[in-house]
DNA sequence: CCTTCCAGATGACCTAAATCAATAACGCCG
DNA sequence: CGGCGTTATTGATTTAGGTCATCTGGAAGG
């Protein structure tokens, strides 16, 4: 297999492009071959395939190696709620360690590799590598974060703010990969976009609407390219 | 000092009535005094004070011992947003692990005591004692899941079911305290609540109107008396 | 005891976003 | 290549909850 195509199963942590962002920077590259043993590579998924189920049992945690992956819940009156939207390098699946069953579904929403980590193997190395466990405890604390910027973003903001939020999250998640910060192809539709900000697929559209009429932005079906990003910056606030 | 005074500094861990709420079952009575002894008591609040502020350094988690607590961030134009209310035997301030310093502030509702976990001690500790890793991660993860029910309650329901979850939660996290599920006295006041659940003061007391027109409830100031706890887990779905 | 203050309640009015409805533009598959 | 189901856009109308303004009552403090 050609090693770079970018869903290659085959790479080990030690050579993936995206070990900057799913590993400890401080790892021995003794302790990376370590965690190298217990990380199952060469998940690949096509669109909409499930990666667990809401309500299954918890036993992996996973990282986005190419693609981009979504996690949801259904609410008891049967509706979807997105609750994330996962980039490469990005690692998901956490909720699912306090009651050992996943509260999220996950599903790939193009095509996508995603490479699982097993939580009792990694819980084990965690005791052997402090700087391990120490990573872990900060991912979580930084996905707790992140929810409660949400938490604030959905009670206080507009629904301009929001969409601009959003857009600002992954131009710099993408600038992360060292991709443009500027033009990039949305993964997610329109639904799962308002889904997640708590707003209607037609608000959504009309926002974007507005933002190219005032030359914020410009947006090709899932194309986007921010024309002024000083503009956004401000109206995200 | 009276043992029996709620806001007592003076017991340890191994005797505290919290401590089936906030430590891991399964702890070894030997393990439990290693635990006591990092942990340092006797931390009494007044109402309004503080027990770190966004920003500050972190060191330490936080668990209730009496009285309530409430936690959030300041957006950057200045308003304030309630991310949580903690009540005796809850943890609180795992947020600051992600950077290294606390994203909310703490502050006591009303007279309450906590008892601070230096971090660094517990993370050694965790070590040594791997169903206390376990159980922080366990901690960490219902936060993330409690937080996204909460994105869920902003994004998709009424004022009125947010309002019957919120005092369901109370009702129930009561419950767990060996407490009253059905009287109890709201430890907050209408502006956090509205705040918590990104409604206005005006909406809030609206909405506990109703309540009480529909004979679901009996409200007087923050004395609460919940009639038909059926019909409001209806309502809050 | 009176005054001040602040939390809470209630009413009148307004607005942002939801809902409903129609249309357009696209993959996708036979 | 043509038809069809999904996804997105755009417009008209409605509504839940916000805003503003007023009022009440209890607690604090002199």
């Amino acid at each position: 297999m050609d090693s770079n195509c970018p869903h290659n199963t085959e790479i080990n942590c030690g050579d993936c492009r995206m070990n900057s962002l799913c590993l400890p920077l401080a790892l021995q590259s003794k302790e990376i071959s370590q965690l190298d043993e217990i990380v199952q590579r060469g998940r690949p998924l096509q669109k909409d395939g499930h990666i667990y189920h809401a309500g299954e049992e918890f036993s992996s945690v996973f990282a986005v190696r190419s693609g981009s992956v979504k996690s949801y819940t259904v609410t008891n009156e049967g509706q979807e709620q997105v609750t994330g939207f996962h980039l490469p390098g990005e690692i998901f699946g956490m909720d699912g360690i306090a009651h050992n069953n996943y509260t999220n579904s996950a599903v790939a929403m193009e095509t996508s590799a995603v490479c699982e980590i097993p939580f009792a193997s990694l819980q084990e190395l965690s005791i052997a590598i402090p700087s391990l466990q120490r990573h872990f405890f900060q991912l979580m604390s930084k996905e707790i974060t992140s929810d409660q910027n949400l938490i604030t973003l959905l009670s206080k903001n507009t629904a301009e703010e929001r969409v601009a939020t959003l857009l600002l999250s992954i131009s710099n998640r993408n600038l992360r990969r060292k991709l443009s910060a500027v033009r990039f192809r949305l993964p997610m539709s329109r639904a799962d976009i308002g889904n997640y900000l708590g707003l209607t697929v037609e608000t959504v559209s009309r926002v974007f609407g507005r933002f190219q009429k005032q030359e914020l932005l410009l947006v090709d079906k899932k194309e986007i390219e921010i024309l002024d990003l000083n503009k956004l910056r401000e109206l995200a606030n």
